[in-house]
Parts: C-alpha cells; structure tokens; sequence
DNA sequence: ATCCTCCCCTAC
DNA sequence: TAAGGTAGGGGAGGAT
C-alpha cells in the first residue's frame, strides 16, 4: 500500500532518508531511541489511504506499550474480604515509628553511604575486586622478566599442580589473634552487640570452638545463642581483614606460576614449576608438594598470625575438595586414584563446588545425595534435569574430572549496585530519592573503574502480597524479584541518565512504592571488552592488520568507513532533510559537509527498468538475505519481475555502489522462510561415521611445543600455505572427501513447489549460494567438534543412534584401529594428548551406543596391552580412565559393567 | 544457529 | 535492634 500510494518503504532505519517509522509496538528502549521521531500506527497509512489524503500523522502517534497494556484489574471488594489486609504502606508505618529504624534505613538520606560502609558483603565483593586487580598487575610486572616464560609454560602443561589455600574462620580468626583470651572460648563475629535470643544479626564467622556447639556461618546470633548460651561476639574489623589479606597475597605470589584470586581470604595457584620430582615417581612427588604446603602455611601464619588450610590436586576441583579435607589449620596431597576417591565419593553432593541449594535439591529429585549416587547416573538424565553444561559439569566432577583454568586478567563485563536491606519507602518522593543515590552510587563505580556501559538493568524485590514484617531487622523478607534492562544507543557512566532510564524502567512496574524492598542498578555491555571482530565499533588496527593481513578480504571495514565519515561530504535530499527530527538535523550537520540534492533524482540506477506501469520507481530494496520467496510470488507479476530483475542486475545492497557487469548477488544467505517444511527431496548423506573422526587430527602432531589448550588448533591451522580452515594432517581427505562430494545438490532446503516458481537465474544464485553455505558449515563444525573435545573428556553424543558405523579416523577393522592406537602410543611415549584421549573415549562411547561391546572390549584390552610395561604412571592412569568411563557408560545403558 | 532478555544460581 | 553485595555462569524461551 505504501508503495502502491507514492510512498517509500525502508528496512532500516537511516536517518537520512526516513521521515516517519510505522511500528504496532515498541520496546522501552527503541520509544527513547525514536522519541524524537514521528512514530505512526499503520492506521495512518490504512486511513490515510482510506481518506485519499495524507492525514496529520499527530492523530496516530503510537502511544508508549505500557499505558496501552490493559491493566489487570484485582477487584477491591474481594481484597476487602480478607479481614486483615496487609499493607506495604501500615508494615513500613509500624517499622519506621521506632526513631533508630529510621536512622538506619532509607528514611535516612545518607542511608546508601552508611549502608556501605557497613555491609559485609559489599567489602567481600569489593576486595575480590582489588585483588584481581593487584593479581593481574603483579602478573604484568612478572610478564616483562625473564623467567616469565618457563612460570607461565609450566602452569599451561597437562600435568597440573593446583594449589588451593583459605584461611580458616577468617574473620573470627583475625579477631581472636588481637584478643587471645578468647581463643579456647566459642567465638563469632557480628554487627550484633549483645547476644540476645531475639538478635537477628547474621553470624558472618565463627571458631571451631564455637562450631563444636553447631554453629555456622550465616546463623543469626539468636540462634546460636540457643546453642550457646557463652558465645562470644566480637565486632567486624574490615581495615584488619584487608591489611592482613594483603600480606596473604604476598606470599602466595612467590610461589605460584599463576594466581587466581577467590576472595579476601582464598586462592588458587598453579604451582607445577615449584615441584621437580619426576611425575612418575608419585611418592616422591607427594612428599615434595606436602612440604610446599608446610612452608606456605608456615610463612601465612608467621606474617599473619593465623592458620590457613592447603589443599592440592590435579585440578581445581580436586584442590579445593582437599582443602576441605584439610581443615582446621592442615593440609591435603591428592595425587593418586585413591586419593580422588577418598575425597569424592563418600562427600554429599552440596559438598561439590557450585552445588548449593537448588541443585542439591533437583538431585534429590533422581535420587542423588552422594557423589557416589552421582557418578551412576548417566549423562543425559544429569543434562534433562540440569541443562547441557551444568549435567556435563557434575557428570565430569563426581569422577574427578575438571577442565577449568584459573581465570586471571578476566575484563570486567559489569558494574552494579545493589541494596536489599533497610528499604522502607515512606512515599513516592523518598523512592524517588533513593534511585538517586543509587544511580549516582553505580555511576561512581564505573567511572571508578574507568568503564562506561550501554545496558542498564533494574532490579527490583517486592514484598510478596502476604508477606509480614521480615523476620531480620529491617531485612526484605519474603519478596518477588523482577528485573528489566533497556539497551542505550551509548556508551554512559553518568548518574543522570542512569537514573532517568532506571526511574522510568522501575516505574513501568507500577509497585507501590511501600512494598518494594530491595533495588539494584546493573550496567552491562561494557566498553572495555576486546575488539574480537570486525563487526566492534571499535578496532586495533594494528595488530589486526598485522595478524591477519593476508587473510585480509577486499571486503569493507567498518571502522575504516566510519573513520573517513567524518570527513566526507554528505549529499542529502533536501525533502528528506526538512522531514528529520531537529535534533538529528544538528546531529548531521555537526558530522558531515552537507550539500543539499537538486530534486528527487532518483536516477542513480544505471540500469533502469523502462516497463513499468504500477509503480513508477522502485523503494530501495531490502539485502537480497531478508527476501522472502513466498512474499515475492504474492506480489502482483510485474512487480515481482521488476523486483527480480534489478537483484539480477545490481547488488543486493545498494549501499555499495560498486558498478557491477555481471549479474550476481554476494553476502547472500538463503532466506530462513524457505526452508521446507515438507520432506526433502532426498538428503544424501555423506562422511557417515567418520565426522567424529576429525578430531583425531592432532593425534600424530609431534608435540613438541608443550601444547597448551589453546594453541592446539592454531598450530595446526597454520602450518603449511593452506587455507585456514583445512587442517594440516594426513587424514585430510577426509575433509577434503566430503567437501567434493558436496556437488550434489540433492538436498537443497527449499520447498519444491516454490523452487519451481524461481526464475532460472535466481535459481543458479541459489545453487552457487547453498553449495557456499555448505562447506562453510562443514568448516565451522570441524572446528567446533575440535572446541568440543577440548571441553571434556567426557563428552557423549546424546543421540544414540546410528546408522553408519563408529570410526576412529575413518576406520573401522579393528586391526587398523589397533594400528593406528598403536602409532599414536608410541609417538607419545611421556604421556598422552588430552584431546586424543577425548576423541578415543568418544570412539569407545559411540560403539557402546552402536553396541559393539566386543570391539569396545578389544579397543580397550589393546590399549592396555600397549601400556602394560610403561613406566609413566600418566598413561596407565589414563587407560585406567578410559576403561572406567567406557565401563560407566556400559553400565548406565545396559546395567551391567565391561568385562575386559 | 545465534542472540537477547529475564531470570536463577552460586561463591565469598 | 542491624547493615541480605556482587560478578559471572548459565538456562529457558522468544526474536532475529
């Protein structure tokens, strides 16, 4: 209608050449984007049409989602029947009448400063802060020495040595060391001055003394007192816990290859280059890492004054089971098979890192209390109930089994302010106040730390309708939370804006004021995030241009065009111009050397279609990739032809106005919409079983350069003058097999019947682009399967079925096989290649699946076989898992374990 | 398939 | 009396 009617159509809002935008509805943040634009119903166009004039827009201006949003109506009466209806507005009457709640709460102005100050919680959080901080800067000054190098290889080798350490009771410890007299007497520190059965005064640390009486952390001084009736509270000293902390850190540097900081009074350190026993010598090595351990709490409770707890492992997980095991005041080697039994199978599962309460109770829901429960339930029972990565995290923790490095040099990704305690708004005006101080709170942070932020979160707890006065002091209670974010146009650190935006977010909930409870601020889509991609705004030119210059396309680069912008001279359509909201107007004057077109000569087309009798020019027509095939053929015939035509005889994208002679659509994709939804034609498939296979390709790689995680797949990208996505191995024609194979066309995904209807060239522009499409996701689930692999040894493919028959490598005779494992063993004579491990286990887990148990039994017995006479503890440990988790796998599908 | 929003969960 | 913050991982479900 509104090309038929004179008008003109854009896809994309360019504030050019768009002077009014049609929308039904409108997100929050898109109503702020476009208010200074004219924002119509398409009633306008309908009625305008209708009326044969164009009507004053004024009378269609799309209101704001929320006032149109019919409101639910809860009826009066039947709240009045509830005979004592409680109200946010009597509960905060009753609460603030007492003149020390007032002093402490939101009816103070100063209220978020004090808060602060005294929330044990923000200095838990802030110090992390900080001390990532000093970490990564004490890392940097470590970088630029010489011994960088061989600290920093040795933490990336396979054969870790993570270090946990944690002090015991911190708090609590830290108090008593200044008053010894407490120190055989049951000890907690809290805000809570006086130990009365009625304190609600959370219990932030406590002695063992103390939990010999069964106290815990986070208990409230009233029930401990309960307990025991002797309890001891001492006060919080946070400038003590920080100063002390520091010292803390300062040890643990000197002994860490690499240093990961967990909070103020714990962290994680590789420690592999402080161990020179040889790693086939357990015992010896076991010997070396216990006296470690000693000398690092021997300098912590020299410097310190207090005792911390050291556990080590092979591996994060195991490190900080141990440190469990350890404590009070001891240390714990895991470094055998039994070890890791000791420390997992008999723990609850809450026990497990990242455990708490939810989970532990959806594991109780199949049953799963222990870890030992835990490893006997398949994987994808753990994944159904738990989701993909969570299932595969436990599925992997309950054997031992974790992946994760230390994050260090990790960038901030957000910024926020939070306060859910002490929030008891009298009236609208004091809520008002509050987001306020919030808001400039958040907006100090970031400006703090140096970033800005163009996502804004609200986060709101709403005192649920039957709620009574919370059971802490001042406390939110039982609540509701709600968020909303809306994305900005820019970057922001200002308090302002931030308030305007959350003020307005927080209102569209339409709380009475009285019952909300808490409120947070969070800023995301930071601005200190790596430029990874060309698509950033932003982009280190030099080093991208350095890394990739030969990859380079002849394609655009965003950031050059934008950079050069700001110089260019900007030719405008003066009709257009004059229909653009003021403030853009400004906006493109201050950008760009404006020179004003003659009138519409529209005559850019070199290659204009003469016939054309229902509309005289054609609107600039969206990329060819957002054509839908069905909407074409509904279109009348000649403008469908003229549509086809001016795609066949130009780019898609007018925007490059390269002249082009020959008639082809680039950048295209298939339109979504065309995929079938009725069977396709034929599917042939090809590769069958050896898709897997291609992670084997660093199996025979030497290995030479101790192959971190992450350089495996770029050294084998970049060897050689190949392309970048084909891999450097003799196994290539497997790749390169399928790739040739793909000149079948047989399943292109297009409904036949509108294929058909597709004229010949349009057709051919489809087949060159499907075929395009096709090796490019060949490409990318090579390499995905290698990132796959990487992830975990353990992963299974969740569909069982099979058709083809499982390979390693491509083979599938069990002879070749055991050649190939074979070779593989003896190319690597120290230890395995995780990732070789992987692709073996998932060759295993295929061929259960397959139920070939024979040929899992033969696999499995022959690399036994290989590695009877090792002396390298690693790969008979690494066998034994293969066969453990194979074994496992056989069980869970058919209930009785692999006999080899 | 990938992204985004609105959550939930966890750790200290 | 009391100071239930904060960042990041992740999931569900919808939009693109």
């Amino acid at each position: 209608m509104i090309l038929q009617h004179g008008g003109d159509y854009q896809h994309y809002l360019k504030k050019l050449s768009v002077t009014h935008i049609i929308a039904s509805n409108l997100t929050n943040s898109k109503l702020q984007e476009f208010r200074s634009y004219k924002v119509v119903r398409p009633e306008w166009i309908t009625e305008s049409v209708q009326a044969q004039q164009m009507l004053p827009w004024q009378n269609y201006r799309l209101v704001p989602r929320a006032t149109t949003q019919r409101e639910l109506l809860f009826s009066r009466d039947k709240e009045t029947s509830i005979p004592e209806k409680i109200t946010g507005e009597s509960l905060n009457a009753d609460v603030l009448a007492n003149d020390w709640a007032r002093q402490v709460s939101t009816a103070n102005p100063t209220f978020i400063k004090r808060y602060y100050e005294t929330s044990r919680l923000h200095y838990l959080s802030t110090w992390k802060e900080e001390l990532k901080d000093i970490v990564d800067k004490l890392e940097q000054k470590y970088k630029s020495d010489a011994n960088s190098l061989s600290r920093k290889n040795s933490s990336a080798a396979h054969n870790r040595i993570v270090m946990h350490v944690d002090f015991d009771c911190f708090f609590a410890s830290v108090g008593i060391k200044d008053r010894p007299h407490l120190s055989s007497l049951p000890v907690a520190v809290s805000h809570s001055k006086t130990v009365s059965e009625t304190s609600s005064s959370d219990i932030a640390s406590c002695n063992y003394v103390a939990r010999s009486f069964g106290i815990h952390n986070g208990m409230t001084i009233g029930m401990a007192k309960g307990l025991c009736p002797t309890l001891q509270v001492i006060p919080y000293e946070f400038d003590k816990y920080k100063s002390i902390s520091k010292k803390f850190y300062e040890i643990l540097f000197q002994y860490a290859d690499e240093m990961q900081a967990v909070s103020v009074d714990e962290a994680l350190l590789e420690v592999r280059s402080h161990i020179t026993q040889p790693k086939d010598d357990a015992c010896a090595q076991k010997e070396e890492q216990e006296a470690l351990a000693t000398a690092i709490r021997d300098a912590i409770r020299q410097e310190t004054g207090c005792e911390a707890s050291i556990g080590v492992g092979p591996n994060i997980l195991l490190a900080r089971m141990s440190t469990k095991r350890a404590k009070p005041a001891g240390q714990y080697v895991c470094n055998s098979k039994q070890d890791i039994e000791d420390l997992l199978a008999s723990q609850n599962v809450t026990d497990l890192p990242g455990v708490g309460y939810a989970i532990g109770d959806k594991l109780k829901e199949l049953n799963v209390t222990l870890v030992s429960d835990l490893r006997k339930k398949p994987l994808y029972e753990l994944q159904a109930k738990l989701g993909a990565k969570m299932g595969q995290t436990l599925y992997n923790f309950s054997r031992g089994i974790d992946d994760r490095p230390l994050i260090t040099n990790q960038p901030r990704q957000s910024v926020s302010a939070e306060v859910n305690w002490g929030v008891r708004f009298e009236n609208e005006e004091n809520e008002r106040g509050f987001v306020e101080g919030l808001a400039k709170e958040v907006a100090e942070r970031l400006q703090k730390h140096n970033v800005k932020g163009k996502n804004i979160t609200v986060k709101i707890l709403k005192r649920k309708d039957d709620a009574t006065q919370a059971a802490k002091h001042l406390g939110h209670g039982r609540v509701d939370a709600f968020t909303k974010s809306c994305a900005l146009g820019n970057f922001t650190d200002d308090a302002a804006l931030i308030n305007k935006h959350v003020y307005s977010m927080l209102r569209s909930f339409q709380f009475s004021s009285a019952d909300i409870r808490g409120l947070g601020i969070h800023v995301s889509k930071l601005d200190n995030q790596e430029r990874l991609s060309s698509d950033q705004e932003t982009l280190n030119f030099k080093s991208r241009n350095e890394i990739d210059a030969q990859q380079r396309q002849p394609s655009i680069e965003k950031g050059d065009l934008s950079r050069q912008a700001s110089k260019e001279i900007m030719e405008v359509d003066p009709f257009v111009y004059n229909e653009l909201p003021h403030s853009v107007q400004k906006e493109l004057e201050a950008t760009y050397n404006l020179k004003f077109k003659k009138l519409l000569a529209t005559n850019d087309e070199p290659k204009k279609i003469p016939e054309q009798p229902a509309i005289s020019t054609l609107p600039e027509l969206p990329p060819w990739s957002q054509l839908d095939p069905l909407s074409l053929l509904a279109l009348p015939n000649e403008m469908r032809d003229q549509i086809l035509k001016t795609y066949g005889t130009k780019e898609g994208d007018t925007l490059l106005k390269t002249p082009q002679d020959t008639p082809t659509i680039q950048k295209s994709r298939a339109p979504a919409s065309l995929h079938t939804k009725t069977p396709r034609l034929s599917s042939a498939k090809v590769g069958g079983g050896s898709n897997r296979s291609r992670t084997i390709t660093q199996m025979f790689q030497p290995s030479a350069s101790p192959s971190s995680r992450s350089n495996v797949s770029s050294s084998s990208v970049t060897n050689n003058n190949e392309t970048p996505t084909t891999r450097t191995s003799r196994f290539q024609y497997v790749f390169q097999g399928q790739e040739e194979e793909n000149g079948d066309d047989g399943d292109l995904p297009y409904d036949a019947e509108v294929w058909k209807e597709l004229p010949q060239d349009m057709k051919d522009e489809l087949l060159e682009e499907h075929r395009r499409l096709k090796r490019v996701k060949i490409e990318q689930k090579v390499q995905k399967e290698h990132s796959v692999s990487r992830e975990s040894a353990q992963r299974i493919d969740l569909h069982p079925y099979r058709t083809k028959e499982p390979s390693l490598q491509g083979v599938t005779d069990i002879k070749e096989v055991r050649s190939l494992l074979r070779e593989w063993v003896a190319s690597y004579k120290e230890s395995p290649e995780a990732e070789d491990v992987a692709t073996i286990t998932n060759y295993l887990i295929e061929l259960v699946y397959h139920a070939d148990l024979e040929k899992v039994r033969l696999v499995i017995a022959y690399l036994m076989y290989l590695v009877r006479d090792f002396d390298s503890s690693s790969w008979k440990l690494c066998t034994g898992q293969i066969h453990e988790t194979v074994s496992e796998m056989v069980k869970s599908v058919y209930g009785c374990p692999l006999c080899i």
